[in-house]
RNA sequence: GUGGGUGUAGCUCAGCUGGUAGAGCGCUGGAUUGUGGUUCCAGUGGCCGAGGGUUCGAAUCCCUCCACCCACCCCA
């Protein structure tokens, strides 16, 4: 048999429902805030990536699917989209477009990891850029629709992480400073942070090891090590957060994994989520522009939610997308004359299905197992009369209606 | 890449110390020529994850492999 490959997976009925649901939320929340679609290819140079995300990142290092094409290009499916974005943000010259540019999108990524709860090798993303402006004001809007999105779509019990991870100018002293400080008190750590030492000092800070905790904190901190301006945009923020009663928590030790974050960061956690519980994650990115080769700054803050994850915590909150109304036809002309009457209510809107090869009870069982409003029977009584019985499956009501005011009847009780 | 768990019907699972498969649910039909949800009856269903070994005989014991799940790493 052949089966869909390792970390990819069906999404079937009902359960697409509730994709469809989140992801019109997202666009009515999107649209409110003046935000526009933007599609990107799937496909892309593996430099960008590399450039873009960080060389020395796990996503780059071991991640990506990349595969060489034909003329002996390096290619690489997106593992994420903040750096296509900005790629066709530069290459389209939307910066000479009036005004910042708001942009989603909603898509597949991909990334070659080892399979889990709420880890996928293809996994879908709804995310946002805000490109071209460096003002707190842009960042606190950012995250005001990220809070609006996840309240749409009705998800509950969910805690706004913030942190700022400085910039260019101040976090490499203070990178050198974790350093010293971690140098003396590695022997002590978990084997995975003696290994994070190494490779990626921040990495410390997000260890989950409870008997790392009491030496971890004493750490120096990133917000001791801001300079003026990346202190004052952090403030800032904080404080347009707090006049939009948005609730968040600083957290010093959150560190992301992308290189190109600079100031702002910030991130959503959910539980019920298994371990991979961060729904969303996002943050500023100043310098990824020059990073992927531009000459014109294009400095911006965007987010991505984990919509496999999203969809799992409000799997049960969505209603289904209900059948309007099931048609039993009885007989040849039976069912041209239901297929008629669907015809017209089809068009208005409504979802109808004719079932024209079962017993009338076997039809209405159909009915009831399907999840239809309406169920009604045609057959020779009906067209003779005109008259057609009209059960509403919920209440039991039982109504009698001429077939041309039928439509009106499913309306009214929609 | 590393650990742990699980693989028997479409789904959830029973099958003790070896004697070549069961239940519930589902699906189809009937009881009930045209009105669902309850009941009753019947039918449909499986190379017992794959390969090899032990044995007269393996779903069951042994070995190897594979798949899925969960966790680590890391991230959405």
């Amino acid at each position: 048999m052949i089966r869909a490959v390792k970390g990819t997976r069906d999404l079937l009925p009902p359960s697409t429902s509730v994709w469809n649901h989140v992801e019109a939320v997202a666009r009515g929340v999107f649209r409110s805030y003046n935000y526009h679609e933007i599609r990107t290819p799937l496909l892309e140079e593996t430099q960008l990536f590399a450039r873009g995300v960080g060389e020395e990142t796990d996503i780059v290092t071991k991640e990506m699917y990349t595969f060489e094409d034909r003329d002996g290009s390096s290619l690489t499916l997106r593992p994420e989209a903040t750096a296509s974005v900005m790629r066709a943000y530069i290459e389209h010259r939307l910066d000479q477009r009036p005004g910042m540019q708001k942009l989603y999108y909603m898509g597949p990524m991909f990334r070659r990891e080892r399979p889990q709860k709420g880890r996928y090798r293809q996994f879908f993303q709804i995310g946002a850029e805000a490109i071209g402006s460096e003002s707190p004001v842009v960042d606190a809007e950012v995250i005001e629709m990220v809070v609006d999105l996840l309240e749409g779509v009705g998800l509950e019990g969910f805690t706004l992480l913030l942190n700022s991870v400085g910039d260019s100018k101040c976090r490499p002293a203070y990178i050198s400073q974790l350093r010293e400080a971690l140098a003396k008190v590695a022997p002590n750590l978990c084997e995975d942070c003696q290994r994070r030492v190494i490779t990626n000092p921040l990495r410390v800070l997000d260890c989950k090891v409870a008997e790392d905790q009491p030496i971890i904190d004493k750490l120096p901190s990133i917000l001791d090590h801001l300079d003026e301006a990346c202190r004052q945009h952090f403030e800032t923020v904080q404080q347009l957060l707090r006049d939009r009663k948005i609730p968040f928590e600083v957290r010093p030790r959150l560190v992301r994994g992308l290189d190109y974050y600079m100031r702002t960061t910030f991130e959503v956690v959910h539980g019920a989520l298994g371990a991979q519980n961060s729904v969303l994650g996002g943050g500023r990115y100043d310098g990824l522009a020059e990073a992927i080769g531009s000459k014109v700054a294009a400095p911006g803050i965007g987010f991505s939610i984990g919509e496999d994850r999203l969809v799992m915590t409000v799997e049960n909150a969505v209603k289904g997308e209900a059948l309007d109304l099931l048609i039993a036809a009885l007989g040849e002309a039976a069912l041209k004359r239901s297929a008629e009457l669907a015809r017209g209510l089809r068009s208005l809107g409504l979802s109808v299905e004719i079932v024209s090869d079962r017993r009338p009870k076997r039809a209405l069982e159909l009915a009831d197992k399907s999840g239809a409003r309406f169920a009604a029977i045609v057959g020779d009584e009906e067209l003779l009369s005109g008259i057609v019985g009209v059960k509403n499956m919920r209440t039991d009501e039982y109504v009698s209606v001429a077939f041309e005011n039928i439509a009106e009847g499913l309306r009214s009780n929609k």
